[in-house]
DNA sequence: ACCTGAACACCGTTCAAGT
DNA sequence: ACCTGAACACCGTTCAAGT
């Protein structure tokens, strides 16, 4: 595991000399993984088309990172110091209602970058702001009346709750709307015509719910379940 | 999308005749993928792989199914026969009780083979399976005391706390028990070390847990969530 | 209808060698 | 200390051709 803190060497800066040969930094190799996951996802994320990207070949990335894996944990682990900065305030106001808020802060967060779904808060070992951000979300628990058991199980639930759903919705478009052939809305409309094409009497829940489903959105979805989770966990600690 | 109905052309049932080339069915090649899966989980999945404990080149994968996702989609849902049967009797008692029965065996199926949880429950317009899954759990809400906004709400919290925790869970130990360089105790006591070794002062909920945490078993943490969760339910229904 | 052969266009990772 | 060149051992997918 070859992991020297950054010394920011990026090219361009200052001197003015011509450069031939590349040259990186952690940072900078996170920075551009970052850039590079946003604009392709987790599948365009590769050795290969990153190092092109820094200007140098596929093994100047093992300098800086172990493999593949480590490059898809640290770069989500990165961008999850903009979520702890968006909740540092949090944490004066009522309990319940501050894990709302950072939950919801960590779930739009994963809106807008679908990949981190399956790399945030996985590890806290390796991700030293998913550490934190654990940490965020757990000591709002110890401001409610429960035992240490029921503090570490609130908040596994809470971020598995957020982490879970939100990674599922990440990745729920199946092809069309990655590929551009079809918009939400769409997609929608077509499921909910395959709903409403199914037999009443062998699902009866389905066509309750169809006209739910053409109208939902994923953050109201979410929203309403984080809600329940949080009454359970209000009713617990009996405030 | 060649999607046909598998005549199951088993080879070697019946005549005896020398076979040259290769034959399968759409069943023999979920089933075999299913086994695949079991024995090197999703990155051990390849058509090549596939194709070669068929018997056939890797062009065969693609008669029966249109690509890699699409034969993951459908192995995975291929596996949700089994809980739904597990569940067929579920549905008599408390509807609460019901919804933890369903969401425990889920939870297990996805314990038992990891690669299930990016998969199941994914697309109900390709996974049969996956939507009779919904709609089981689904008509739990059907008897309590709720509108149907809220049973939606209900279900989808479900359904995505089980399958989030039960993902997240079956990824979490990362690179050293998967290469069998350490055991799941190992882990445990390593990442209880490092937790212990944080400064109190900074990271105080880590500290009030480390405890519960150094004891935990998967199983529990998701069944005191999925509880959580229930009770949240129960209080909106009134039950 | 269903499979083979062979190619295309990629991958991650390693490692000796260079600077 | 950090990067290059080049190779190794793979991938998914396509498609003309065969049976």
């Amino acid at each position: 595991m070859p992991m020297r803190e950054g010394r920011a060497a990026s090219p361009g800066a200052g001197g003015g000399r011509a450069r031939t040969r590349a040259s990186h930094s952690r940072e900078s190799v996170l920075a551009e993984a970052v850039r590079l996951l946003d604009e392709a996802g987790a599948a365009g994320l590769t050795i290969r088309a990153l190092a092109a990207r820094l200007g140098g070949g596929p093994a100047s990335i093992y300098w800086y990172v172990s493999g593949r894996d480590e490059l898809l944990d640290l770069a989500a682990d990165s961008v999850l110091a903009g979520v702890l900065d968006a909740v540092r305030a949090v944490g004066e106001g009522d309990p319940i209602d501050d894990l709302r808020t950072i939950g919801e802060t960590l779930f739009d967060a994963i809106v807008d970058r679908p990949w981190l779904g399956a790399y945030a808060l996985r590890d806290t070992g390796t991700q030293p702001h998913s550490l934190r951000l654990y940490e965020k979300i757990g000591e709002q628990t110890l401001r409610l009346a429960l035992t240490p058991t029921q503090r570490f199980h609130a908040t596994s639930a809470v971020v598995g709750f957020v982490i879970g759903t939100a990674a599922d919705m990440g990745q729920e478009l199946p092809e069309v709307v990655a590929s551009g052939q079809m918009d939400r809305e769409e997609y929608l409309a077509q499921a909910t015509a395959e709903w409403r094409a199914l037999d009443e009497g062998e699902f009866p829940f389905i066509h309750h719910v169809v006209d739910e489903f053409a109208r939902h959105t994923d953050r109201g979805q979410f929203r309403a379940g984080l809600d329940l989770l949080l009454a359970g966990i209000r009713l617990q600690a009996g405030a």
